[in-house]
DNA sequence: GAGCCTTCCTGAACACCGTTCACTGAACAT
DNA sequence: ATGTTCAGTGAACGGTGTTCAGGAAGGCTC
């Protein structure tokens, strides 16, 4: 059913609500092909690879971080949208060779560094996005296992005092 | 054959040397087992879970950072370590959560800033750990996507050049 | 020495997975 | 009418992690 018309803008939109409704693990193209109602082999006239699929998901999370001025609020901006997606921050991470969904947090980053008129624009975009992206992803491993088992329960705490580290941390990273 | 006395250590060994000769994504319970000289079935017996095996992988990759004294050069040894081994590491990032392969990682840091006499290593480790993982992580798999396919050729400059990052880092996050 | 219990492994199966490929319609252009 | 392009079907291929009943071998106790 559902019967023609789907695009790659539609596939992204499908694969990003079963990313959020089952979470990266149970994303597969048969199940984001039985979601779309249509046949797994369908999904290859309009993506290449499941990682180039996963690239484009990246690049709409990324997409998605609100707009924001100034070099401290653009990476709480790109964290929050990492953030809001179930394991978004694995998914851009693990496709940032390609998408570049990483290229444009990066991108992000470092136009934002240019504006504030910074001396080497690359070198302190390069170094704050891999803060964010190794902080993001890690914070959120967290949550999801505190969500899940033991852990230290409470993932509102968890929330709470990883944001603290995420302030330490671009603290140090653009104050010169 | 190879009949008795396979023990978790020993699986470690195998499965290290399949992740340096054929990287992570091609490293199967199959493969491991037939390397093994074993049924994959005879695994479940000394390991519960892949996670669980890729987690005692990654403690061990975490184990073997050479010794150091001082933030900055615990940190470096530790990257290096990840760096040695093939995709080192995603694998220690991916089970940071079970582990703490990166709660080794973090506990080691933290002690290098207690002995520096540090106002809260905790937080100053959590956020250099997230460092370290982040940056590592991403010139791992751009030295990867750099050996195999385009991108910007050699890795040696790619090496040069992210190591300048990390100095970088290191430095603005290791000076209050 | 006979029986048992623990340790380690086999062999087969289950339910998936990503991906390929020949083929089929429908829509549209000539 | 005819041919081309778009979009999808259905079946298959080789691989995956994991489970489970069973079996062989060594050490313990009676």
């Amino acid at each position: 059913m559902r019967g023609t018309g789907h695009d790659l803008e539609g596939i992204v939109d499908a694969a990003l609500e079963l990313l959020d409704a089952f979470g990266l693990p149970d994303l597969s193209m048969r199940r984001l092909a039985t979601h779309l109602g249509v046949q797994p082999s369908a999904l290859y006239w309009h993506v290449e690879n499941k990682q180039s699929l996963l690239a484009a998901v990246a690049d709409r999370i990324v997409g998605e971080a609100a707009p924001a001025t100034g070099v401290r609020e653009t990476a709480r901006a790109l964290r929050d949208a990492l953030l809001s997606r179930r394991d978004g921050a694995e998914v851009v991470v693990s496709t940032a060779a390609l998408s570049l969904g990483s290229g444009a947090l990066e991108a992000r980053i470092r136009s934002a560094y240019e504006a504030a008129g910074s001396a080497d624009p690359v070198r302190d975009a390069t170094v704050l996005a891999q803060f964010v992206l190794g902080h993001t992803y890690l914070v959120q491993q967290r949550m999801q296992a505190a969500a899940i088992g033991a852990y230290d329960a409470d993932p509102a705490a968890v929330a709470a005092a990883t944001r603290a580290d995420f302030e330490a941390g671009i603290d140090r990273l653009t104050t010169p």
